[in-house]
DNA sequence: GTGAAAGCGCTAACAC
DNA sequence: GTGTTAGCGCTTTCAC
């Protein structure tokens, strides 16, 4: 019913292989016959098998995307420029979400391996140097994003989470805050952990008292752990771990009766586009979600292609945005 | 370098075939060989290849989803009741957005099949009869999500957009209001269309008059579709054809120095997320999208076993919530 | 119950 | 340049 490769070597007259090297574009072909061969394929509509071309090449044309949430606003937009860019280059993608659970996260990457991905995108938060070395004798390009796992083999690209979160304290600083408080995401995120480290660091570093929560990035979270600061302490500045964290916090602090940003200013972190949705305004810091993605990609095909061994740590400029609060 | 089926094979003292059967949980082999055979297939860390199995059924474990853009925010409560039940199934899941462009949806259909997935789930607003004929001429099962196309032999899941919005604007009437804005979606997209005609019926109904923009379900087209309204009428209620419009016009209200809903009374449509979390909270109709994927999944999966050759039309529940706007 | 062998659709030597 | 052929790793008759 399907047609093969052979049905159109037939219609053309010509064997398996020739049409096999008109599909993969190698020069060596002569030009009639690859017109012939070109039209019997329009004419017969004939579409590669593409499980099959990977089976003989064992290798895919198809990358794999392992991330923790997709319904968490930053995810999207990285999933989109790692989309993009992947199609560009001719290939499909995988996509799965690990809800942080490392067993996912191990069970995802076998399917994909088992899939002979190309190479796998993966945002983790839970492997370490022990699993690295395992996932690196699979011998399948990998790059980290977003959140790094120190001496590992892989490729990352990510932003500086440490130098972002100094920066938005040291803003709140210069502004003439005391009181800074850091509603900061899980510490088994890399990402979370530096952000809150910085903060800490800054804190110190001007002789204030470091206040922090952790929470789990979202929304509910944030909104908690503001209550939670407020019945304790008086502040005059949060910098939420994401926008979410921030968003449900200014949603706390409102409901105390206080406002934003008169009377407590609110920074977060990834800008996700409700940033600017949001009333009052959210500041944030400005991830490149979209571009690290792109750039992702890029680095898996210079591995898949082999012009590259030597591992890279891209690091991308984020960059602070001031709204209204 | 990669362990195959005959490495385990050899391991265990049988043949290829018996391996196979044991995979694949065939119950005709010998309690004592299984065993045997299971206990190789851990020693040696056997992970079987998914292309070659897929290459021998003719089919494979991976479904397709095509979406116009998972950067809207409705689309990754769906993306993850399709990943999440897919993934149960055992199946792997590719994504593509299409950016409602037909040419991309074509595209991403042919691809799709020349990877033999199992089946694909489509959020189409491109797609009409000819294509879809053509479509099912693929002889692979595909479901229509949210948006559906007259006579088409594809199963589908939705809601029922016109009662949806019909109920909207209903409420707003009941309210008291006489001058009920529209904000409308793209109109090749059926859902919104259907969401207009609502609107447009109902306002006749009661004998008022209709008074509708179209946009692009965009948070910007949402604030410059009300800012056009508010330059030329007086109105005090809007109806957005999602939330991201809503939240725009909210957005244009306010700066006119409005208030909602004091002055104007706003409604979405989806209940993404964010409608809880924007100040004020809005209100929406929600649309089960995480179950609309669960749902979307089961459905193909009775057609790739077979069990159900009927085309079948699910509507889900959607339910209006009030919130502050 | 188990194995041998053909074949899924394609690619890549290797001959000519 | 082009065709022949041997796989890629697995499933599935068909004998035994």
């Amino acid at each position: 019913m399907k047609i093969t490769i052979l049905d159109v070597a037939r219609h053309a007259g010509v064997s398996k292989a020739t049409v096999s090297r008109v599909i993969n574009h190698n020069p060596k072909v002569n030009e009639q016959i690859k017109e012939r061969v070109l039209h019997s394929i329009k004419e017969l509509g004939y579409q590669p098998n593409a499980i099959a071309r990977s089976l003989a090449n064992s290798r895919s044309n198809v990358l794999g995307l392992i991330l923790p949430d997709i319904v968490n606003p930053y995810f999207p937009v990285l999933a989109r420029g790692i989309e993009d860019s992947a199609r560009q280059m001719g290939f499909s993608l995988f996509i799965s979400n690990t809800d942080n659970d490392p067993e996912n996260e191990q069970d995802y990457i076998k399917k994909m391996y088992s899939q002979q991905v190309g190479g796998i995108i993966l945002v983790t938060s839970t492997l370490d140097e022990a699993k690295a070395e395992k996932l690196d004798k699979l011998n399948i390009p990998i790059v980290l994003c977003d959140r790094l796992i120190e001496n590992t083999p892989f490729d990352t690209v990510s932003i500086d989470h440490y130098k972002a979160a100094y920066e938005a304290v040291l803003y709140f600083i210069r502004k003439g805050h005391k009181k800074i408080c850091h509603l900061a995401g899980p510490s088994f995120v890399q990402s979370a952990d530096m952000r809150r480290q910085a903060y800490i660091d800054a804190m110190q570093e001007f002789g204030l008292h470091p206040l922090y929560r952790i929470g789990d990035f979202s929304y509910q979270s944030g909104y908690e752990l503001m209550n939670s600061v407020l019945n304790e302490a008086d502040v005059s500045a949060v910098f939420g771990a994401n926008d979410l964290i921030a968003l449900g916090a200014i949603n706390a602090i409102q409901e105390k009766g206080l406002k934003v940003p008169d009377d407590v200013s609110v920074i977060g972190c990834d800008d996700i586009s409700f940033a600017q949705m949001s009333n009052p305004k959210l500041s944030s810091i400005m991830v490149p979600a979209y571009e690290i993605g792109q750039r992702a990609v890029e680095l898996i095909l210079e591995r898949i292609k082999g012009v590259r061994s030597k591992t890279k740590n891209l690091i991308l400029e984020h960059r602070f945005i001031k709204r209204e609060t």
